[in-house]
DNA sequence: AATTATCCATATCGATCGATACGAAACCTG
DNA sequence: CAGGTTTCGTATCGATCGATATGGATAATT
């Protein structure tokens, strides 16, 4: 069996399931879905392959698991900062600015793993390109819903688009993990998101907490 | 021989090498360097093995000549703006405009293959992770060169950081080719485009062309 | 026509892929 | 302790990976 809930007899686990799968998202997350071989899971995991098959069916299944696990401890920044009580502006700017932290942490793969996890596949994995995508949609969903509540609240002028502009912010967050996975520090990366900040109509006279980020408020990055 | 050059003897080829690395190319573009495999380079080339091997000498070079190839016939919009006689707000703008055409051009795979050709690889598949990365990296560069050449010119404001916007340009260039990817339409990453342009604190003033491109010059999205 | 060089088609290579069969070992229940 | 259940470790499965050996076929060169 799968399942990971209390042993109803039989011989218990030597190992502990949540630390084998950090291991995996780790891998996942460094390598991709298919470029990650069970050999090098086996390895990082510190198990033998029924060990892993008997704990998370497939590989697959090993692989939704770690989304879901990178969701949880990875991006709460995210969640956090579209529903904390500010306005639209300064959530969005804790939004960008929550993923350059994110993106950049040390010791961790460099970008997001809903980007990198999966973006070109072979046609056997079109299944888990497509669940990444779903999650990249729900990121930019969730993003215009923050915007639409702006909007309804008169946070953010009339006559603009809700949908234009989550699909331009998802696409800096896209944007700005592949520049993590080029090597961008977190000073460059908060540089980027200042500046993708200046393109919005809004959320500009909320623009304060330099004593919070160490760093000038303006927009443009200055040399 | 991998000569590609005039027979010096010999049977000639029975196929044409332009047309078999154009279809190994669209190949990669759409599933990536190590998702691509020998067989299905085999089918969509009309090749036998060794007629592969013998014409590009393996899997690794046929991918980076095919890259060369991408560079060619693909991506010429780049350098086209880049290197117009236009204002440097112009020139950027032509820049992004141009990245979504091409990013999304019917009967193409989405995206640039720059990004998506192997964003995450196995260990043994780095040097062509590391070769991707390099081309990001001249990409970066040159939007940094033309920022510099307009800094040159008072085209800019005196102050800012042209590494900064030129690490914002190319992360919201590899934002649109991950939007594109996931199924945005030329419209959307237009309007994604324009919304970047907003960014920048030059070259508003050349924002016109709307008999051009049959859309508005403003920068925000209008719902 | 003879020589030389290259390419073609068939068949297949060793390595690695994801995944499993098998039987012994370790725990819970009765 | 006996029975039932689950995981353990070892060895290995068939499929696919990238790449090649071999020998006949087709051209330019001499």
């Amino acid at each position: 069996m799968d399942n990971l809930e209390k042993s109803r007899g039989g011989r218990p686990r030597a190992f502990d399931p949540d630390r084998a799968l950090d291991a995996a998202m780790h891998l996942f997350w460094e390598h991709g879905y298919e470029a990650t071989s069970l050999t090098m899971l086996r390895e990082a995991m510190g198990l033998t392959p029924p060990q892993i098959y008997n704990a998370f069916t497939d590989k697959e299944t090993l692989f939704r698991k770690a989304l879901e696990r990178y969701h949880q401890t990875e991006i709460g920044f995210a969640l956090e900062a579209l529903s904390a009580p500010v306005s639209t502006g300064e959530a969005i700017r804790r939004l960008l600015l929550g993923a350059a932290e994110a993106y950049s942490r040390p010791g961790k793969p460099g970008g997001c793993l809903f980007v990198s996890g999966a973006l070109a596949t072979s046609p056997q994995a079109q299944a888990i390109a497509d669940e990444l995508k779903t999650y990249r949609k729900a990121s930019e969903a969730a993003i215009a819903g923050r915007l639409a509540q702006g909007k309804a609240k008169g946070d953010l002028p009339e006559g603009i688009s809700v949908e234009g502009f989550a699909k331009y912010l998802a696409g800096t967050m896209n944007g700005m993990s592949i520049q993590a996975r080029d090597g961008a520090s977190v000073e460059e990366l908060r540089a980027l998101a200042e500046t993708a900040l200046a393109a919005l109509p809004f959320g500009r006279q909320n623009q304060r907490h330099d004593s919070e980020t160490g760093h000038h408020a303006g927009p443009f990055p200055r040399s």
